[in-house]
RNA sequence: GGGCGUUUAGCUCAGUUGGUUUAGAGCAUCUGCCUUACAAGCAGAGGGUCGCAAGUUCAAAUCUUGCAACGCCCACCA
């Protein structure tokens, strides 16, 4: 797996600044030119499919926090020896995509209607040829390794066939029906959406007090109150509660409707509730969904006084024609001027609006297609609450639950030109109903099936229609974990792949997309389509608001990628990803992983000269302290890194190759043993460098999840010929770490420490040597650290050099408090005898607070009875080397001079 | 109104089952360094009563309850 390096090197000109825009593109072709994205190997199967952006759309920073997300695991497992798929695809948005061209026609004056269905289709086809690869191209920008040669679209032959599919079997089964009720209506778009594709916006609004005559006298009458006045045009009664004393009498009596005078009956219902407005509502079933109950407890028939652009109708009389809020204005000041108006209240109220136009929805009596959700959430629910799928973070179970209990019905009909056309036809003939929820209709996969059925039931005289609406994007995005492994066919790709393994999205399409790919998936293949989803935090501004593009408050990815380079952006979208944490996202984040890059890349740069000199493994017996240390530490990351990705724990597992990196390799490890690689010679020389690239090696596979590109030129740069991204996974080598070999040296570079905080303090160059007079309590630990000159010389620049056990502090030298004992940094005539007195003394009082404290916890019984021993012990040796050290700086204050 | 989340250093955030962290990181700040990998760097330093209050416990940033602030989702067009 891992090459060793050195051989037929092509040593590049590298420069001290890494610059990522060199090497990015050319990597991305050399991995697909190797096929290197495609399922290889028998390894058992990992995967996931993407979830496909829309066609037409362009990157943004929600995508690239997620798909990095899923790259950096597909990347992990194939490394790991599984045979990955990432499917990858986009979805055709129905509305999107359809008002996105619409738009563009309406620039050049030309509308829909004009061009008629087919002619307009085409034309979003070739808006989709010219547009649909951009948010490709953008996926790979950022390095995503996509099987491509898969792409699939949900429009795409295939795709629309399991649709049909879907679609006859769930009619057969009864799941699908047509129904004729209130539908959430968009007059801009002019197409009914589902309940969740409604938003609900606060909105300062009015709440109108109107008296309605009573027809036996119009001098009197009863108020009612509404916030949409123009629809009065629609009621069909006023409703009054049976209980409410102030208009029990009043029941059964008529009143006329403002302005057109047509009688409405005073109705008791429930709905009524005294304490809101005057406690009379009127009823308008046609056009609001609680007024619609009501009427059919009445069996009141409903008037609709809108049409399907917002205008009222002929039931408005006078206003017929006028658009509703323009009718809402004149009407509101007619009826003040009858005197009708009774009060006007400011009120702030939910405006339902389309979510994808922003237009005040309007409830509207409509003939839809519905699919029936009981049936199909029951098991949707079961299969997450018994832990076949589960929701990482959890909490995201509920939100699950709850959107599918209510088992509300899905309106899946859409009146729009753009999407799968409902393979749906109604059987006409001459005397075939009006209405169409009267007329004969049968399903087929195909228009052949429809007529064999047609004709079967009603004879060769059948003429067939087919449904224009077509379908909701969801529906066919419901079926991506298995229509685009081939299904509705037994295909191999399906057997091997189904069901994937980890979803990963976004929180706000929970119902929309994942509730939908869980209950198709356990219909049509019996299993759930993955057995975990992962829920990603959602990327905000610096100032915590989402980002959109009417604020522009957006952070575009590409430009980051541009600037930054995509390493960069990965690796700090990881860093940011703690469980589901929303990100607050400043471009500083990006230098810091570009910081990250370039000091990876100069480590690489120092050792790549020497390179030749480290062919082959390093011997065991040459290893150093330091060496073995950087081992025990290299497994270690192994093992944290691994770990935490097999929980999901991004930020975890880029943080501990941060440090490991910047801290231990770079700053210790590397600054110990330059000299031997720089200078040395023989074995010192070549075993230094040995393990130098052994650790990085292993460390730049470790990193390439995160960081595909630079990893991988490194690993060309020092020599490999085969590719990092199909290479093995680290593993951990237990016998390498070593908690003793870490303790030891942690004691070594506690002296160095202890050294520069002296020499910080008194702001002595780096240039300027100084000496040291270390001594401890026990001379094998004085020992030990003497053994490790060569490291406290490497990091620090010491002159003379004293170590050993009871030594005597020199005068004028400021003191450092070791475990275990003192380091003594003689300072004749730089020493600042106040300045060192303070230091002391505030960290005196620091450790003879903490002394107390422990005092107190172990002369409780109740502790040192009922706390495990060991953590007794632990604490009495807490207090033994605090007690230590506040004797030794006691010592330190009374020796100053 | 219901549900969920957040509140830890000036800023952005870690802190997994309560004890080995007398609370950690990055950025920012201050001091000294162009030390032949890196000034996108090196070394050092300062900075926090872990939102507030009560409780459980030998022990609470961590568990429970209440409160407050901020954010998100759902419901609510009388």
């Amino acid at each position: 797996m891992l090459a060793t390096f050195g051989k037929k090197r092509n040593l590049s000109p590298m420069d001290s600044r890494y610059t990522p825009q060199d090497i990015e593109d050319k990597w991305y072709s050399a991995w697909e030119a190797a096929g290197a994205f495609k399922p290889q190997g028998q390894g058992k199967p990992f995967t996931m499919v993407i979830p496909p952006p829309n066609v037409t759309g362009a990157l943004h920073m929600g995508h690239a926090l997620n798909n990095t997300l899923q790259d950096v695991l597909i990347r992990w497992k194939r490394m790991q020896g599984y045979k990955t798929l990432w499917q990858p695809g986009t979805d055709h948005a129905g509305i999107a995509t359809q008002s996105v061209v619409e738009k563009h026609l309406a620039k050049q004056g030309i509308k829909r209607q004009d061009l008629g269905r087919e002619a307009f289709v085409e034309k979003v086809w070739e808006w989709k040829a010219e547009y649909g690869e951009r948010i490709v191209g953008q996926l790979k920008k950022l390095g995503c390794s996509c099987d491509w040669s898969r792409l699939r679209f949900t429009m795409d032959e295939g795709l629309s066939r399991a649709v049909r599919e879907v679609f006859v079997r769930l009619y057969e089964d009864g799941l699908i029906y047509q129904g004729h009720r209130l539908v959430n209506w968009c007059p801009k778009l002019q197409t009914a959406l589902a309940d969740e594709e409604v938003e609900n916006k606060e909105t300062q609004g009015y709440f109108w007090s109107i008296r309605y005559p009573f027809e036996d006298n119009p001098a009197e009458g009863i108020v009612v109150s509404t916030t949409r006045p123009e629809t009065l045009f629609g009621d069909v009664a006023v409703a009054v509660n049976a209980e409410d004393e102030r208009y029990r009498n009043l029941i059964g009596k008529n009143v006329l409707i403002p302005i057109i005078n047509r009688p409405i009956p005073i109705i008791a219902d429930e709905h009524a509730d005294p304490t809101k407005g005057s406690g009379a509502v009127k009823i308008t079933p046609a056009h609001d969904f609680n007024d619609f109950e009501v009427g059919k407890r009445h069996k009141l028939e409903p008037i609709i006084c809108l049409d399907l652009k917002g205008n009222l109708n002929e039931q408005a009389g006078p206003y017929a024609g006028m658009y509703r809020f323009k009718a809402r204005e004149k009407l509101v000041a007619e009826l003040q001027e009858k005197g009708l108006l009774t009060e006007v209240e400011d009120r702030v109220i939910p405006i339902p609006t389309c979510y994808r136009s922003g237009d005040i929805i309007e409830p509207y009596l409509l003939n839809q297609w519905y699919v029936h959700m009981k049936p199909l959430a029951e098991p949707a629910l079961q299969c997450v609450e018994n832990g076949e799928t589960r929701f990482v973070p959890e909490r995201y179970t509920k939100t699950y639950r709850a959107w599918l209990e209510p088992f509300r019905d899905w309106c899946i009909s859409r009146q729009l030109w753009w999407g799968h056309q409902i393979p749906a036809w109604y059987v006409v003939s001459e005397t075939g109903g009006e209405r169409r929820n009267e007329t004969p209709v049968v399903v087929g996969r195909d228009a052949e099936e429809a007529r064999r059925k047609a004709v079967a039931k009603f004879g060769p005289e059948a003429v067939l229609v087919q449904e224009e609406d077509v379908l909701d994007t969801w529906f066919s995005s419901a079926l991506w974990p298995f229509s685009t492994l081939g299904w509705p066919d037994k295909t191999e790709d399906l057997d091997t792949f189904y069901p994937t393994d980890i979803l990963s999205t976004a929180r706000d399409i929970i119902y929309f997309w994942v509730a939908r790919m869980i209950f198709s998936g356990l219909k049509f293949l019996g299993k759930p389509p993955f057995h975990t989803v992962y829920i990603h935090g959602t990327i905000l501004d610096a100032k915590g608001q989402r980002m959109s593009k009417s604020k522009g408050n957006g952070i575009d990815p590409l430009e980051m990628i541009d600037q930054y380079g995509a390493d960069a952006v990965r690796f700090a979208l990881m860093t940011m990803t703690t469980e589901g944490q929303d990100i607050k996202l400043s471009p500083t984040k990006f230098e810091t992983g570009r910081n990250f890059a370039n000091k990876l890349w100069n480590a690489v740069r120092f050792v790549l000269p020497h390179a030749e000199a480290g062919q082959g493994e390093f011997s065991d017996k040459h290893l150093q302290l330091a060496d073995k240390w950087i081992l025990s530490r290299l497994n270690t990351v192994i093992r944290e890194v691994t770990l935490s990705l097999e929980a999901l724990r991004f930020a975890d597992a880029t943080q501990a190759l941060y440090r490991f990196t910047w801290d231990d390799f770079c700053s210790s490890y590397l600054e110990i043993r330059k000299k031997s690689i720089t200078q040395g010679e023989g074995d010192e020389k070549r075993n230094a460098v040995a393990v130098f690239k052994h650790v990085l090696e292993r460390l730049i596979a470790l990193l390439h999840p995160f960081m595909p590109y630079i990893t991988e030129e490194i690993r060309h740069n020092l020599g490999d010929t085969d590719l990092l991204i199909t290479s093995g996974w680290p593993e951990v080598d237990s016998s390498r770490i070593d908690t003793g070999i870490e303790r030891e040296f942690s004691e070594t570079f506690a002296l160095v420490e202890a050294v520069r905080s002296v020499r910080g303090q008194y702001s002595i160059s780096p240039a300027q040597a100084i000496n040291v007079v270390a001594t401890y309590t026990d001379p094998a630990q004085a020992e030990r650290v003497g053994r490790q000159e060569a490291i406290l010389r490497n990091l620090e620049n010491i002159g003379e050099l004293q170590l050993g056990s009871g030594l005597a502090k020199p005068k004028f030298s400021a003191t450092q408090v070791l475990t275990g004992g003192e380091a003594h940094v003689p300072l004749e005539g730089i020493l600042d005898p106040e300045q060192e007195r303070r230091r002391l003394t505030k960290e005196l009082e620091r450790s003879r607070n903490f002394v107390e404290t422990q005092k107190k916890k172990l002369g409780n019984e109740k502790f040192t009875a009922n706390a495990p021993p060991e953590v007794v012990e632990a604490e009495r040796e807490k207090l033994a080397s605090q007690q230590e050290k506040a004797g030794k700086l006691e010592q330190a204050l009374a020796g100053l001079e």
